[in-house]
DNA sequence: ATGGTAGGTCTCCTA
């Protein structure tokens, strides 16, 4: 039976508790990976999702901001939840599903607005929480694992609205794409959407500022599903469901999904 | 060059 796995920053999972039985409804993903929950774990709704079928949740939360939570309709164990640059955020948490695969569920800090760490100290915590995920993948070795999550990084050309346009913009700067290529190299990660979509205009965030986000489309791919190695081969048909960014009330980021035949 | 919108710990912080 192939898993199908989705990631969404939700952007308050209390407040769109609903969306997210929708998503759960109509895409019927076996495990789904929410970023920017700004809910502390108990305090996570968890009875209607249990109603559709998805009765394991395991997060990482803390009262406002951040916060990541996993979704599943298979068992869960947690495996990991770390502090990546000490910064006391519940950005991270790791589960082992049905004995199947491992996945990693991630919310890297968005940086702030200037990308230089000598003016923004954001920045900087963005670049030390990349090179610690590297550093942690290095040593752990990882195998039939997915990291999914918002990575609050566009690396390709083809990730963003306008490429020269966004170079000195916190998201799509040469210093970050480094930085995520370090993260990627650390465990052979494969960028699984890029494997199933390779070319073209692909993206799974708009910002709330645009008047109309749809029309304007200065859109930027965050979000991202990578698998090691020895498992890209039984990814496929991967895809971003940008209607649910014109849903009621919306997230600003869609949802994106991967299978995996294992 | 600026400011635009959204969510939560809500006149301030984060994205």
């Amino acid at each position: 039976m192939p898993i199908k796995v989705c990631s969404w920053n939700i952007n308050s999972v209390r407040l769109r508790e609903d969306s997210v039985c929708r998503l759960l409804s109509e895409e019927t993903p076996d495990v789904l990976c929410l970023q920017e929950c700004k809910s502390p774990e108990d305090k996570i709704p968890t009875e209607k999702f249990s109603k559709l079928g998805y009765k394991y949740l395991i997060a990482s939360g803390q009262k406002g901001y951040n916060g990541v939570a996993i979704l599943s309709r298979l068992p869960l164990k947690e495996i990991a939840r770390r502090d990546f640059a000490s910064l006391e955020h519940a950005r991270h948490i790791a589960v082992n599903v049905d004995n199947k695969l491992n996945i990693h569920n991630f919310y890297v800090p968005a940086g702030g607005d200037i990308p230089d760490r000598n003016i923004n100290e954001k920045f900087g915590q963005k670049l030390d929480y990349l090179s610690e995920m590297a550093e942690y993948f290095q040593s752990q070795k990882p195998q039939k694992s997915i990291l999914v999550g918002d990575l609050n990084i566009a690396p390709g050309e083809e990730d963003v609205w306008d490429h020269k346009k966004l170079l000195k913009i916190v998201s799509h700067t040469p210093q970050e794409i480094q930085a995520l290529n370090e993260v990627m190299l650390s465990a052979n990660w494969v960028d699984i959407i890029r494997k199933d979509i390779p070319s073209g205009l692909l993206y799974s965030w708009w910002s709330y500022r645009a008047r109309d986000w749809d029309t304007a489309n200065k859109g930027r791919r965050l979000d991202h599903i990578w698998a090691t190695k020895d498992i890209a081969d039984k990814g496929y048909g991967s895809y971003i469901s940008r209607d649910v960014r014109g849903w009621e009330k919306p997230s600003d980021h869609a949802p994106i999904f991967s299978s995996f035949d294992l």
